[in-house]
DNA sequence: ATTTAAATTTAGACAAATCTAAAAATAGTT
DNA sequence: AACTATTTTTAGATTTGTCTAAATTTAAAT
């Protein structure tokens, strides 16, 4: 596995919907920052070893095997973001870039060993599910923040935007990971949203309601 | 810098004796395991970016510059075998190749976070010094344990020869950095030596001993 | 059912890093 | 000093991943 179908795997594996529908290429290509010529010379290559299933003009899907390998660059991606967090002082919108480094270090005693060492952990610092080593993820019953009535509560869980922009305005307005939300006011008009937390009030617009996952509470 | 970049320079870094002579070329393609042509191209590569001064015939000299890259590589590439052996678990022979991976990660917060979590060290697990930021290393006054007289003592602090076979070979006759070897005999005819530590007594060949630094006790 | 637009693939080129084979320069030896 | 052996460089080819421009296929709109 080179580094460059390492990340392809893994950018078809985070565009693949539950739905049947094959990753398109223009998407693919998007997601990598390259054209879509690049995206279909990758593609061959990947069926040729048969991580993907291709049929010119109708997307990729991941067979078992590309699943494995790009779960697997997700796990230690996000492996190495707790890490950053928790042992190294890293902020949550600092880590992304060097993960992206760290996921394509080749060593199984050196992940599992890592693993251990966080007590393993089941999200990340974002609240996204860490893969375990066979590729599993439990999935989570968490809903959009957006998807709450006013008068419910849930706690933070994830995010379904993790830019760098978002996550240093939540750390302003002091929303993090695992804090109570309460609802108490919807504004029809734009879908802002009143919330309550941490003893004060705070309105936020419909893009934060849209972008944060909370558990009913 | 390429990763390819980098390990050409730190191979530079490596084979540099103190004496004004550069490297050759021959040299250089046999520590990067590849041809002499190839190391050539790179050459001439490292040459235009100015990070080595480079003459048609005579041999590559790292430049200020290049020396400081390379030195930064062998400051990651310690500090993460003694990452890897102080919090993972791993044994002295294991940490090499994923150091040799690790050692590539950029990042500047990185680095010094980590240098900072396992408060600084001054060497690694073979006892090698490890560059500060600067690239500068403080020189250890060590001597090969084969320049001990009987009746001279030792600490082990470092290795000449880091392979796997010889750090698995100290493992099983239990010497370790920081052990204390005393030279009782010394046999002319093969120059094996009798050493005496851990209260009891063995017998080494020349090439142990001649792999061995010790600072005198 | 044509025609137009969008998505996708192909063809050909390029930079990085490598190789083999051949040429050139240096070092060693008579 | 001339010859030989070794070292080093050059020339040309190869692989990987990328690009642009052109051709092809599919989807959408008359
Ligand atoms: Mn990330
Ligand atoms: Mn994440
Ligand atoms: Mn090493
Ligand atoms: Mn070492």
């Amino acid at each position: 596995m080179t580094l460059s179908e390492e990340n392809y795997l893994k950018a078809i594996y985070h565009l693949s919907d539950t739905e049947g529908k094959g990753v398109s290429t223009n998407k693919l290509a998007e997601a990598m920052e390259t054209k879509a010529s690049s995206a279909t010379d990758m593609i061959k290559k990947l069926a040729d070893k048969s991580f993907v299933n291709y049929k010119k003009y109708q997307g990729v899907k991941l067979t078992k095997e590309g699943r494995l390998i790009a779960a697997s660059v997700v796990r230690k991606h996000r492996l190495w973001e707790v890490f950053l967090v928790e042992k190294l002082n890293f902020n949550w919108d600092e880590v992304h870039e060097v993960a992206e480094q760290l996921e394509h270090v080749k060593s199984e005693k050196l992940i599992e060993e890592l693993d251990a060492y966080l007590d393993f952990p089941t999200v990340d610092p974002h609240g996204d599910p860490i893969p375990d080593k066979y590729g599993e993820i439990q999935a989570d019953k968490k809903v959009l923040l957006s998807s709450l009535k006013p008068g419910e509560k849930g706690i933070c869980v994830g995010l379904e935007d993790t830019s760098k922009e978002f996550l240093q305005y939540l750390d302003k307005i002091k929303i993090s990971l695992g804090i109570e939300l309460k609802v108490l006011e919807k504004e029809p008009f734009d879908n802002s949203v009143v919330l309550q937390f941490n003893d004060q009030q705070l309105t936020v617009s419909a893009f934060t309601t849209t972008n944060i996952y909370v558990r009913k509470s």
